[in-house]
DNA sequence: ATGATATTGAAAATTATTAGCATGTGGTTT
DNA sequence: AAACCACATGCTAATAATTTTCAATATCAT
């Protein structure tokens, strides 16, 4: 899925629920695509403003908060700290530093069929978070 | 593993450490021992205020750290809100609903080998999360 | 019992996020 | 192209969650 095409469809979004399409929103959806760090809002406030100094950090909220209405983002879970955004909205698994917090994302498959109920819950999806070392805590260790 | 049990090695890892045993981390492992909702800090100072009103919330906040610290919670993921604290530190995975929030614990286990480095991480475990809609919330869909 | 030291409670300080409101701007209409 | 209107934005204040500060207190080894 390439980034054009991806804008594309978010403007067509846009359009279609009544939004209107601005810089910032633009802006915002830019720097979450060209990013799989998992930025938090902080982190893509500090990007935007380097190019453009007028955004606030409130549009940048808002912003992120739109796009996953829209299915453009996702929230990634997290213990503390900010809330963590990741545009990569196709299936996929984190494998997180239990030292620094970063999140990696990860294409892999479980050979696992997903029960339709577990304990009563209509079940829809699941992701697997995987903990560990990355390789910069890794050498800090030793 | 019983709670009784699990309350002597906790006791004892605080000797070992040099902590002190007061009523009050005793007060906040027991809540936490006790429950399987994953409460937040509010909940189980909210629980422990019953029986022991003189407990501070800063105290609280305090003790899961530790708490934490010594192995015997572990912090739930979560996407925004409170953070919220597991005395169940075997490995398990979590049945969450996206509606109200709701996280349950689940026993079971994939047949699958984790395997020992994954993209230069070292791996050390893994939990699965299951989103869907728990039994109160699909009431309410319809 | 006493003293050294960790711990606590209460309040202030931080950090993360949301809300309110006046102004500005896309985009549609004329 | 000018005008209009609803939605967006920036700024600030408000709220929520958590951490820190510090004086007072309680635990535990002696």
């Amino acid at each position: 899925m390439l980034k054009e095409e991806r804008i594309k469809e978010f403007i067509d979004a846009c359009k279609n629920m009544g939004l209107k399409i601005t810089p910032q929103r633009m802006a915002v959806y830019e720097v979450l695509l060209s990013r799989d760090d998992h930025p938090t809002v902080e982190d893509i406030y500090n990007e935007i403003k380097k190019k453009y100094p007028f955004v606030s950090l409130a549009t940048v909220y808002r912003t992120v908060e739109t796009l996953e209405e829209l299915g453009f983002v996702k929230k990634v879970a997290y213990w503390g700290g900010s809330v963590r955004y990741d545009a990569n909205v196709s299936d996929h698994h984190h494998l997180i530093c239990v030292q620094c917090g970063a999140i990696k994302d990860v294409e892999f498959s479980i050979d696992w069929n997903l029960p339709q109920y577990m304990e009563g819950y209509k079940v829809y999806n699941y992701s697997v978070h995987i903990y560990g070392l990355c390789p910069q805590c890794q050498q800090k260790e030793s």
